[in-house]
DNA sequence: TCTTTATGGTGAG
DNA sequence: TCACCCTAAAGAT
């Protein structure tokens, strides 16, 4: 259940695990028989994340792996047990096994099914080719909220329900706000404040929001789960002691403070 | 043993 | 906006 900085973990963990290895690839579900077989055998190159799409690349093949919202990964260097009858492709190369579960997408792309992916992805905190320019651009043209707007990877690529709702939150921006309304300052500074929680997402495998120094701590990863989040699925505000809000929005439930944010 | 929920996305109407 | 796809774990009964 990802996020964009889940997805650019595994590509980095994938692709340190398995470059330069000759696979070994099976689908035992039976789903991804065709890709199985495109990719087994072959030499993997590299590993890309672009928003929270992965792009395994062989000499001649290209893998594309979304997680959707109920795939994940699961690694095994020693005990390998057998295969779930869930599993959609087990990748095996040097001492590493990667079993992938449930994803909503896992097939083999050519360079213009590869290029139709790209082109629905807006610019991507996390790469070094994203900027906030391009997010100012896509979001200033975008006639819904500003907190519709963030789950739209065209408009930014990799944030999620989590990561839009803390944003905001950290920004100070109303989500209801309309999305081409927000000043270019705002929009880079906002840009900003995603980039950062997601690079911390990156470091720390997991969402935290809150500064350590609200809790007394000293760094961020010594924060707790239940401490790191401050509005996603919250009840009360911990700036202001407020009800905090909760609505569909984009069609996920966003959660904000209608005091803090306004 | 159910029912519910989840950090996602697509295509039809 | 809605129905639908994909899976596992937690919670309710």
């Amino acid at each position: 259940m990802p996020e964009g900085h889940v997805l650019h973990r595994l590509a980095r963990e994938h692709e340190k695990a398995l470059a330069d290895a000759a696979l070994t690839v099976s689908s035992p579900q039976g789903r991804a028989r065709a890709a199985a077989a495109d990719l087994d055998g072959t030499t993997l190159l590299a590993v890309e994340a672009i928003g929270k799409h992965l792009f395994y690349r062989s000499a001649a093949t290209t893998l594309h792996v979304h997680l959707g919202l109920f795939g994940r990964f699961r690694s095994y260097h020693a005990d390998v047990p057998p295969p779930r009858p869930t599993t959609r492709l087990r990748i095996q190369g040097g001492s590493t096994t990667i079993d992938l579960i449930g994803p909503t997408d896992c097939r083999i792309v050519d360079r213009d099914e590869e290029e139709t992916i790209r082109e629905r992805l807006g610019p991507d905190p996390l790469r070094a080719d994203g900027t906030a320019e391009e997010f100012a651009h896509r979001l200033s043209r975008r006639r819904i909220t500003i907190g519709a707007a963030l789950l739209d990877q065209r408009v930014i690529a990799g944030v999620g329900n989590i990561f839009r709702a803390e944003a905001l939150f950290v920004a100070a921006i109303d989500p209801l706000r309309s999305a081409a309304s927000v000043p270019l300052a705002e929009a880079t500074a906002l840009w900003e404040t995603i980039r950062t929680l997601m690079r911390e997402g990156v470091r720390l495998g997991r969402i935290v929001a809150r500064e350590p120094v609200e809790l007394g701590l000293r760094s961020r990863g010594s924060i707790r789960n239940a401490d790191a989040l401050y509005v996603y699925k919250r009840q009360t505000c911990l700036r202001c002691g407020g009800t905090i809000g909760s609505a569909a929005v984009g069609g996920r439930s966003l959660y904000w403070c209608p005091s803090c944010q306004s």
